[in-house]
RNA sequence: GGCGAGGUAGCUCAGUUGGUUAGAGCGUCGGAUUCAUAACCCGGAGGCCACGGGUUCAAUUCCCGUCCUCGCUACCA
């Protein structure tokens, strides 16, 4: 085991295109910042890195939607989610953006350093450019129909409509968004960098060196983009918005923001402090990276490789990745508003940045995807955090106040009670602490509250409340001891609950102390003087929870009402279009799932004027069983397509909900005779 | 379909290098208590450890297969 120095810690860079969620903040940035206030109380040097991304094409497209500039989308929401985080005590020591010149000219370098290493293949190819905008198009840039669900404003990467993945080759019709004019093939020149000449670097960096310290998620994913053999992948775009190439003659091309994203860590380090090299350059600096699963390949491989080949930067030591965090039982979307996001949860609870750190933490999703629902925030703020926590230190303070007026009580005789008590809270600190350098937050939070347990348990078996008559002494030795506990509970609650620890502290009167200083009782000194207590959580009712749930559910209404309803009509077309087409009522006579695939029926269908077979993506809605013997409504003169080898003959025609079910669109009436045109 | 990660009490999760009664928190039921935000404390109920085979004296744990969830990937006239 590597014994090292220093610590660089990154938080994934947001995306500057919105606000930040929940989601992010379980999956990141609460696990990051306590994996670093633990570390600062502990005095180790380290440094927690961050900023918002804020290149690549969804900005400007945004940018272009609203009429303005993309400066301006970035500036608002670096603002917007900046303010979040440190409304939530996330303590970066710096956070930085990728559109400030630092990063610019660090990107440029370290893309220079490469390409002069001949790290990169080049590589021209056809790509669609706009003759009267004279540029280039991103994929996002074109529309046009997908060749898929024939949806009309499919973009150039993806069909918004039917999910699809496309390259700009595959659209019919493709116009540039740009100045709506049909885009014209140009070569351009763009380069690569060899994933698959890393295999066996990599194969042996992460598959045999990280075998066992990666959580397995990350260590599991990896093997299989390793296995699954890797591809290049180009750096460049065509593109005025980025780190411009710095090679000569590349007007109009930028770094793909993946490429220069990570980079951004290494930036913001370079403004942060004179003396970056040693936290991004020395062997004995441990870097780790808290990322989502989403960036699971940037910064296990593409990074790393780009890091490695450049020659004089360290590689990470762990890179402990979150699954998804789902609300209410389903994926959190900003596209579908179907979020909790920060600055809304800041001003609908305000003073209770706490309760969401402690909840997102508690829940947070480790090793599996996991549900966020109120209820359950609910609970754990009522049960769990005021119950246990809260009420701990309020019966401790309300007690001392009560038998000594707030004044530190001496110990006297310990009983074998008291012992065993100490020698249990000796315990806590290497308990939550080995928890935490592992990342295993979930299980340190619970450690801690078990801490909180131990001193209810001792408070109520002991009694002090009912002995102050006949034992006065004992009274003493008991609440120092509760006291003490509580003074340990501002320490280690520090990288969790840093804003209740500071209310502990305050209400103690006692200075900030660092890890080692906790796990015994001689924190508060007898005769020490405490002040009022104030409640350190509150009671969340029925009422603001219902009222959060609402909310959801008027989004969920919103969006079934919006989804997939194109409000602009197709162009006109005649009677004589109209005619052209062929559809015909038939009967579906056999269906069978495609083999190797997920949503492939090869399907059998009666149309009265033959039986032929047509392909149909239906599986994941239908299982061939249910439908044979169905009506449909057939397309019989479509040109007939081959589809993993099986040559489709027609087309049926279906209608989607607002969840994305396919439905059949048939005869009403099941009396309908086969081959009958509908017209 | 391929690959990866998961499937353990009502809920959220631990755990098992194969071995006597499978754990925790929350919830629930009961008891005790009143210092405390009806909170705390004690106790009970609640699990074919996804399903089917196999290996073994013994499997929730190992092997094979199936099903379900999530992700990546292919594919969706």
């Amino acid at each position: 085991m590597h014994n090292f120095k220093r610590h660089t810690v990154t938080a994934a860079l947001p995306y500057a295109n919105g606000p930040v969620h929940i989601g992010h903040l379980a999956g990141v940035y609460i696990p990051s910042d306590i994996y670093v206030r633990y570390l600062r109380q502990k005095g180790a040097d380290v440094l927690f890195i961050c900023g918002s991304d804020e290149h690549g094409v969804p900005i400007t497209i945004k940018a272009r939607k609203e009429g303005v500039t993309p400066k301006h989308i970035i500036d608002k929401y670096h603002s917007l989610i900046s303010n979040s985080f440190k409304k939530f005590g996330i303590t970066f020591d710096i956070y930085s953006r990728t559109s400030n010149a630092i990063h610019h000219e660090t990107s440029a370098e370290i893309f220079k350093t490469l390409y002069d290493k001949n790290a990169f293949i080049e590589k021209e190819n056809d790509q669609y450019f706009d003759e009267e905008a004279l540029q280039f198009l991103a994929d996002r840039y074109i529309t046009g129909t997908c060749p898929h669900c024939n949806y009309e404003k499919a973009f150039g990467d993806q069909c918004e409509s039917c999910g699809t993945s496309l390259s700009p080759d595959e659209l019919i019709n493709p116009r540039s968004t740009l100045s709506g004019n049909i885009p014209v093939k140009r070569k351009t020149k763009h380069w690569y960098l060899p994933l698959n000449q890393y295999e066996d670097w990599l194969k042996k960096w992460i598959i045999e060196e990280h075998k066992t310290d990666w959580r397995s998620n990350v260590y599991g994913q990896c093997k299989s983009w390793i296995d699954n053999g890797l591809q290049p992948r180009a750096v460049t775009r065509d593109l005025d918005w980025g780190v411009k190439v710095p090679i000569e003659n590349t007007e109009g091309k930028v770094l793909y923001v993946w490429f220069d994203a990570p980079i951004g860590y290494i930036s913001a380090t370079k403004e942060f402090t004179k003396d970056w090299e040693k936290y991004w350059k020395d062997k004995d600096t441990r870097l780790i990276h808290f990322i989502g699963k989403d960036n699971i390949v940037f910064h296990c491989i593409i990074f790393p490789a780009i890091l490695h080949t450049e020659g004089s930067y360290i590689l990470p030591d762990n890179i402990p990745a979150n699954e998804f965090l789902n609300l209410e039982g389903e994926k959190i979307s900003t596209s579908r508003n179907w979020a909790v996001w920060l600055h809304e949860y800041l001003e609908e609870f305000p003073g209770k940045e706490d309760v969401l750190r402690y909840v997102l933490t508690a829940n947070a999703p480790e090793t599996k995807d996991n549900d966020f629902t109120w209820r359950d925030f609910q609970t754990r703020n009522n049960s769990e955090l005021l119950a246990i926590f809260g009420n701990f230190v309020n019966r401790t303070m309300v007690l001392t106040h009560k038998y000594f007026n707030g004044t530190i009580p001496e110990v006297n005789e310990l009983t074998k009670t008291e012992e065993n008590i100490i020698a249990e809270i000796e315990k806590f600190p290497a308990r939550i602490a080995n928890n935490l350098e592992v990342f295993k937050f979930r299980e340190a939070l619970v450690q801690l509250m078990n801490l909180a347990r131990l001193g209810n348990k001792y408070l109520t078996d002991s009694e002090p409340w009912k002995i102050n008559e006949t034992n006065p002494q004992h009274v003493k030795t008991i609440l120092n001891i509760a006291l003490q506990i509580c003074a340990n509970l501002a320490i280690l609650s520090k990288p969790f609950l840093p804003f209740t620890a500071e209310k502990i502290e305050k209400m103690m009167n006692l200075s900030p102390k660092n890890w080692e200083a906790a796990g015994n009782i001689s924190l508060l000194m007898p005769g020490h003087q405490i002040n009022q207590p104030h409640l350190l959580f509150e009671k969340i009712d029925d009422e603001a929870i219902q009222y959060q749930i609402e909310k959801l559910k008027q989004t969920q209404i919103s969006n079934q009402q919006t989804m997939h309803i194109d409000s602009t009509p197709k162009p006109n077309i005649t009677f004589e279009d109209f005619a052209k087409l062929d559809i015909r009522t038939g009967t579906i006579t056999k269906a069978e799932k495609v083999a190797k695939t997920k949503k492939l029926l090869q399907l059998e269908i009666d149309t009265g004027i033959d039986k032929r077979t047509v392909v149909s993506g239906i599986a994941e809605w239908f299982s061939p069983g249910e439908i044979i013997g169905k009506k449909v409504s057939v397309v019989v003169n479509l040109e007939p397509k081959k589809l993993r080898g099986i040559e489709s003959q027609g087309m049926i025609l279906m209608a989607e909900n607002p969840d994305g079910k396919l439905i059949f669109v048939a005869p009403d009436d099941t009396t309908a005779i086969n081959g009958s045109t509908i017209k």
